[in-house]
RNA sequence: GUGCCCGUAGCUCAACUGGAUAGAGCGCUGCCCUCCGAAGGCAGAGGUUGCAGGUUCGACUCCUGCCGGGCACGCCA
């Protein structure tokens, strides 16, 4: 009796490794024998594709190294005889698996208790991984750019957390600097004014008064060059000046507001404190709703490295990795043409310096040996200076050597129908809690019509988890690197390539043990044998055995697409097997309790997958 | 001007990091519910992977040059 198997590619993987040792002892180290499951049934479950490239190291024919590593390697436990028609074209060797070995990988990745997890294996030396996401900023509120930098990150980072690592996310909320002291500035005026009440602040009024705060600090310099030298008269003269001159001494104003909330200036402090308040609570009720891990613990703002900012500058100019450059500082590092500003002509810092501090504690104190950032595309050159600097000064230095990897998780735009950034009819940037209330309002409209029996709490309920999961597939099942076009029609079809076909393929996993229980043919399945027959449970069995490497893939190249394509594979080879082979009314009671079983696996995989994601799950829809 | 990214079926996107005849969904055509959820399944049509070279057993993938599009480029964050 064979011993159970975990995942054939990976028991291939040695077997075939072991041959190509053996076979050709002169080849040095260890040699990765490229075993893939096969793309098409008649070229077997499996192949293994090294022959080709070691022919030529060898200098011999491909299809005769074929056949000597299909001559020595051992498979006689998980597949059929390997014959000469499985060496295929130039060098393929094609493996089919016998149906009890598949059957018993399959049982061996659905044992509880043992380390397969679903076919997941911790990973054996957990690392530490902060993961930047969220990224909001004060006195704004969350709109459509936040749904990639939210649930993105979020993704890689359950991801990660699955494969056993331990991820700190987080937020790098931007509540510093010269913006915000000046809708601080303005915020203080008002309620100072009596036009506004600190009870009743709202993020939609702190946003207006962002956007005028900034206008008025806007000095027109612009337009009195171009008065003065178009001779447009004193009146319009006058009034530009008086413009420049008011805004000059907002901006000014500003400063100093900065300059007392540096210094703990109580009542600066605490209408900081305010704005704050309002927009995190806002922003984070948001991050709730999407179902994303994102919470008031993940926070850290740019406020919290102020302080290091001065003091790091220093240690980067003591020790010769900055230099003054026309009044700046800049850090120089190889390969990169342009160089990394850390402190302005004024003295002022700027985000680089910020991110640099981020690295410093993220690996120092929080001991990252990665750092993964969920940011805008268009910011990738900024974080090839910010890396390359931290690297030169040594702050993403290991304890045990070697340097953290720092990599930047960049994500495309999200456009409206018109192929430009997503804005809402009338031309402003929509809100997402506005876009997330519409497609849970969308969702509820169908699930009224199809799922009328339901109870009205429970399609709210679903209504709200269709709703949420359109979004968030929509967002994760493409290339991040691309951007797409954000489309309610086609992320809530509740068909094809979309979140809610997911939710109704796990659903139907789950139902069909309600029925059998109506049935009275629910027993015993649990642990029963698995039996492998019909095409389409094949099919289904191997689909479900590559989970494990799926899920490792994505946190290796942090592209969560790689799960959602899977998971629609899965999907696709469960909705086959559901449509060919009777369940509840199987031939015989083996065969009903081995198809329970592997709808039962199935389901927890979708489920598993779907949670690793971040997209929420229903029982029943 | 310099640098980065992208051009794949009518549309929206994949292609396991160089593997066999480039795959899904939408839309289109035709089938499958007295039978476990048809929000499903099956089959068909649809391609010179922007163009031209190169590398090799083998290229959507790597290299070079064009064409077309996007983005970013030290004193904003």
């Amino acid at each position: 009796m064979p011993q159970p198997i975990e995942d054939p590619s990976r028991i291939l993987r040695t077997r075939f490794e072991a041959a190509i040792t053996a076979a050709f002892p002169e080849i040095p180290g260890p040699v990765d024998p490229v075993i893939t499951p096969s793309r098409q049934p008649r070229f077997g479950d499996f192949q293994c594709n090294a022959a080709m490239s070691l022919a030529k190291q060898l200098g011999k024919s491909p299809r005769e190294v074929a056949a000597a590593i299909a001559a020595r390697v051992d498979l006689a436990d998980v597949a059929e005889p390997l014959t000469d028609a499985s060496i295929a074209g130039p060098g393929f060797i094609n493996i089919t698996l016998r149906g009890e070995a598949l059957a018993a990988s399959v049982m061996a990745m659905d044992s509880p208790g043992t380390l397969s997890d679903l076919g997941v294996t911790r990973d054996e030396n957990p690392t530490t991984v902060v993961v930047d996401l969220c990224g909001v900023n004060l006195a704004k509120s969350m709109h459509v750019g936040h749904v990639r930098s939210t649930v993105i990150p979020d993704a890689i980072a359950r991801t990660l957390e699955r494969l056993g690592h331990r991820v700190i996310r987080q937020s790098h909320v931007g509540d510093w600097g010269l913006p915000i002291a000046m809708v601080t500035t303005r915020l203080m005026d008002e309620l100072q004014a009596g036009r506004v009440l600190a009870e009743s602040v709202t993020l939609d009024r702190l946003e207006r008064l962002y956007r005028s705060a900034q206008a008025e600090c806007e000095r027109d310099l612009k337009g009195l060059e171009a008065v003065r030298r178009h001779g447009l008269g004193p009146k319009i003269e006058a009034e530009v000046q008086a413009q420049v001159e008011t805004a000059t001494e907002k901006f000014a104003g500003a400063r100093e507001t900065l300059l007392r909330l540096q210094s703990h200036d109580p009542a600066t402090v605490r209408t900081w404190r305010l704005i704050y308040d309002v927009t995190m609570d806002a922003c984070l009720k948001t991050c709730a709703r999407l179902h994303a891990n994102v919470t008031a613990e993940h926070t850290a703002g740019e406020s919290s490295y102020a302080e290091e900012l001065g003091p790091l500058v220093e240690d980067l100019l003591a020790r010769g990795i900055a230099e003054p450059d026309q009044g700046a500082i800049v850090v120089r590092a190889e390969g990169l043409e342009v160089p990394c500003l850390v402190r302005k002509s004024d003295g002022g810092f700027l985000y680089a310096t910020t991110d640099l501090a981020a690295i410093r504690r993220r690996v120092r104190s929080l001991g990252a040996s990665r750092i993964i950032y969920g940011v805008d595309i268009r910011q990738s050159l900024h974080f090839r200076q910010v890396f390359a600097a931290a690297v030169k000064a040594g702050y993403a230095a290991l304890p045990g050597g070697g340097v953290a990897r720092l990599e930047h998780a960049a994500f495309g735009t999200v456009l409206g129908s018109d192929g430009t950034p997503f804005k809402t009819r009338s031309g402003d940037t929509a809100k997402l809690s506005d876009l997330l209330e519409e497609a849970v309002a969308r969702a509820r409209r169908v699930v009224d019509e199809r799922s009328a029996s339901l109870h009205e709490e429970q399609r709210a309920l679903i209504a709200e988890a269709v709703g949420i999961a359109a979004i968030k597939y929509m967002d994760l099942s493409t290339d991040r690197t691309k951007d797409y076009v954000f489309d309610f029609d086609r992320m809530l079809a509740f068909e094809g390539n979309t979140g809610p076909y997911l939710l109704y393929a796990l659903v139907r996993t789950r139902s069909i043990f309600r029925k059998a229980a109506e049935e009275g043919k629910d027993g015993g399945w649990r642990g029963s044998t698995i039996v492998i027959g019909e095409p389409a449970e094949k099919s289904l069995a191997l689909t479900l055995l590559r989970y494990g490497q799926v899920v490792e893939s994505v946190a290796e190249t942090l592209e969560p697409h790689r799960l959602c394509a899977y998971l629609i594979e899965l999907a696709a080879a469960f909705g086959l097997f559901f449509d060919q082979c009777k369940v509840i009314h199987a031939p015989d009671d083996t065969t009903r309790r081995s198809r329970l079983r592997l709808c039962d696996l199935t389901g927890r995989v979708l489920a598993d997958g779907l949670e690793t994601l971040g997209i929420p799950t229903v029982d029943r829809m």
